[in-house]
DNA sequence: AGACCCAGGTTTTTT
DNA sequence: ACCTGGGTCT
């Protein structure tokens, strides 16, 4: 039983997979089988009885991971042991840590988590109290600010290089900013909500204030193992060190030449210095690679070698040399989608390949329209993954807002998107009012609201609708607080109770629409039938927690890849995935390396996410080039990217399908293209 | 409340 | 070129 963990793996492999007790650094290169690793140590620590199930923490960056892995573990352990072990996301057993202890630092247990887009819509209204400041600093920016400040992150956060922005206002943003970020902790404290990253620092903190807390998860997780381990931040590895600490049997397993996510405040430099942390711990490098051939192996490693920054290492495999890589140039993106379909098509008719083997990789999600169009036309069967919209849809968010602040009246963020869906007579004119009330912060917006109407501070028609309101969120708080409520039923009668579907009907324009509309409403409540069908306790807290940490992962996108179609993504996601062909579009200066990540986070990174796309290839990779783009409505000349010049030319065959000169010469006079005018919307 | 217009910006996005 | 957000008008 035993041995059989053990027979399939090469001696490097065996050895990260027996080297349990102790500080160990596993250095897993693309595709040297990284995951059959952490699943067999898994493996061979339950069943060498090393520690009960439950004593082993795993933890993934993403709730897919953490799925796929636990289905692999259970494939060796069986899935019901597979169950036991606290195989999560970092985010997630924060979660678990917080909603049982975190009283003990003086918040309360039922807190909500404020998702990107509410912490977004927060900063928004913080930022529109200031006056004066507005106008030079996106919410965006702000928010990536804050997140990287809450994350420790040492290195100061990216202040926006802009000719326009006059010299001494960076000091003075630079001042101003731990203000803004005490506004806004203090607004979410108001809201009884924790963001993504408070999740995470108020763990530490917990642990810090409660050592003897700390000492009981210590006890309990005898060993540790951590996934994709370049992407971790500041906070997260302290988590990883508290919690490892007194045994230490700490197995990080990661790639540094895969760290793309450093703008996400991702430090590779923990990986980098695991061994100086630990100067006792083992370090492993898998260097065979059991997913691609030799050229792209070769290519690859030219590329990455260019990076300072990084362990070397140089992958290899045995699957054999394989076809060259092949370079192709092409006109416009336009041309260039072309060229992706004809060449796709030819690879299919040569080699029987199906439309599920071919990923087309891009750096940017504006790219996938003009390949989709021509794939589209070709009839050939695709898939675009990304874009998150299912949860930012109005309908979505409506609903959730009200399940929200059933679990918590304090939430602002929901208070407001629905104190008025449907309209319930309360304006500007009562929110102010109430507004005034939270003063400094000290009373959340639920509190103030039920005082406004008390005290008779707001106009009749509108304390008759907020005490309407307060009334359908208290019934429903309790009914969803029985336990064992049966959560759709109850979501159902919500709905019910607010007339949401005539709602939806008044406010579309189309029977389409509609349809679409009221589609969205039900497929939330099948998400929480689901919930309450798979999870072992079901309830409505838990149904929140589980969405807002399950960003937009709808299940459909994760069936659909499945299909046989043509993957189109962004090289971010394609990390962790595999396809026998990968076409990577747009090799061009600007795009990869993109201008702005190049002068925002260097240009090693941008080399690194080269690398990633080129190891998702199992046998041929193909890079596309177009001479001439359009960038923001104009037509632009190109330079290939540097990348490519890395790639050894031995390895290369390049097709030209498109003279520079021509299209040099083509540009100028075709400015304009005959226009259409816009008409006026057509009604239903 | 809803329609309309203009200005600004425009990379990636695990949770 | 295109979308978003915010402001204004009806």
């Amino acid at each position: 039983m035993i041995e059989t963990f053990l027979d399939d793996l090469n001696p490097a492999q065996r050895e990260a997979v027996l080297h349990t007790e102790g500080p160990l650094l596993v250095l897993a290169g693309a595709g040297s089988g990284k995951t059959r690793v952490i699943t067999r140590r898994i493996a061979h620590i339950v069943a060498r009885k090393l520690a009960k199930p439950s004593h082993i923490l795993a933890v993934t960056f993403t709730n897919k991971a953490a799925e796929e892995m636990r289905d692999r573990v259970g494939e060796l352990v069986g899935a019901k042991t597979a169950q036991d072990i606290m195989l999560t996301t970092f985010h997630a057993f924060c979660v678990r840590v917080l909603r049982a202890h975190i009283h003990r630092i003086g918040y309360r247990k039922d807190f909500s988590i404020c998702g990107e887009g509410d912490a977004r819509t927060l900063v928004r209204r913080i930022l529109g109290d200031l006056d004066g400041v507005r106008e030079t600093f996106s919410p965006q920016r702000l928010q990536s600010a804050i997140s990287l400040h809450k994350n420790g992150c040492d290195r100061p956060p990216p202040f926006p290089v802009d000719d326009k922005i006059p010299a001494d206002t960076e000091a003075k943003y630079r001042a101003w900013l731990p203000e803004f970020i005490g506004r806004y902790q203090s607004a979410l404290r108001a809201a009884n909500s924790l963001d993504f990253d408070d999740l995470l620092a108020l763990t530490l903190e917990l642990w810090r204030k409660e050592p003897d807390l700390l000492a009981k998860f210590q006890q309990h997780y005898r060993y540790v193992l951590v996934d994709e381990y370049q992407d971790t931040n500041r906070i997260q590895y302290d988590l990883l060190r508290a919690i490892a600490e007194p045994r230490r049997n700490l197995c990080v397993v990661g790639d540094d030449d895969q760290s793309i996510y450093g703008w996400r405040g991702a430090e590779p430099a923990h990986i980098l210095a695991f061994d100086r942390d630990y100067p006792d711990a083992r370090v492993i490098t898998l260097d065979q690679n059991y997913r691609s051939t030799e050229t792209i192996l070769s290519a690859a490693n030219a590329v990455i070698a260019n990076n300072a920054e990084r362990r070397a290492k140089n992958l290899w495999s045995t699957l054999g040399a394989g076809r060259p890589i092949e370079w192709i140039v092409a006109g416009d993106e336009e041309h260039e989608a072309r060229a992706i379909m004809q060449w796709l098509t030819h690879i299919q008719k040569k080699t029987d390949a199906a439309c599920g083997d071919f990923a087309v990789l891009y750096r940017s999600n504006l790219q996938s329209r003009p390949i989709e169009m021509a794939l589209r036309q070709a009839g050939i069967p695709y898939v675009v993954v990304g874009g998150q919209e299912f949860f930012e849809r109005a309908e979505v968010k409506d609903i959730l807002a009200y399940l929200k602040l059933a679990a918590n009246p304090r939430n602002e963020t929901a208070f407001l998107r629905v104190v008025n869906v449907p309209r319930r007579g309360i304006g500007d004119a009562a929110l102010h009012r109430i507004h005034d009330l939270c003063g400094n912060g000290s009373l959340s917006i639920w509190d103030a609201s039920l005082q406004a109407v008390r005290r008779g501070l707001v106009e009749k028609n509108a304390a008759a609708g907020l005490e309407s309101f307060h009334r359908i969120i208290e019934t429903f708080r309790k009914r969803f607080r029985q336990p064992d409520a049966p959560l759709r039923a109850i979501a159902e009668d919500l709905l019910d109770a607010i007339a949401y579907r005539a709602e939806i009907g008044r406010t579309s324009r189309t029977p389409q629409q509609f349809e679409q509309r009221w589609g969205n409403a039900e497929a939330v409540l099948r998400a929480i039938e689901i919930h309450e069908q798979s999870a072992k306790a079901p309830s409505l807290a838990g149904f929140l927690d589980e969405n807002a940490l399950d960003g937009d992962d709808d299940r459909q996108s994760r069936e659909k890849r499945r299909e046989d179609a043509v993957t189109l993504m962004t090289i971010h996601s394609a990390k962790g995935l595999e396809f026998p062909f990968v076409f990577i579009a747009g090799c061009e200066e600007g795009l990869i390396p993109h201008d702005r990540s190049l002068r925002e986070n260097g240009i090693e990174e941008e080399r690194r996410l080269f690398y990633v796309a080129l190891t998702r290839a199992k046998r041929h990779v193909t890079v596309f080039e177009a001479l001439a783009r359009n960038r923001f409505g104009r037509i632009c000349m190109t330079k290939t990217s540097r990348f490519l010049g890395e790639i050894p030319s031995e390895l290369v065959r390049r097709r030209v399908l498109a003279a520079r000169e021509m299209v040099e010469s083509a540009m100028t006079p075709m400015k304009t293209k005959p226009r259409r005018k816009r008409r006026p919307r057509p009604l239903a």
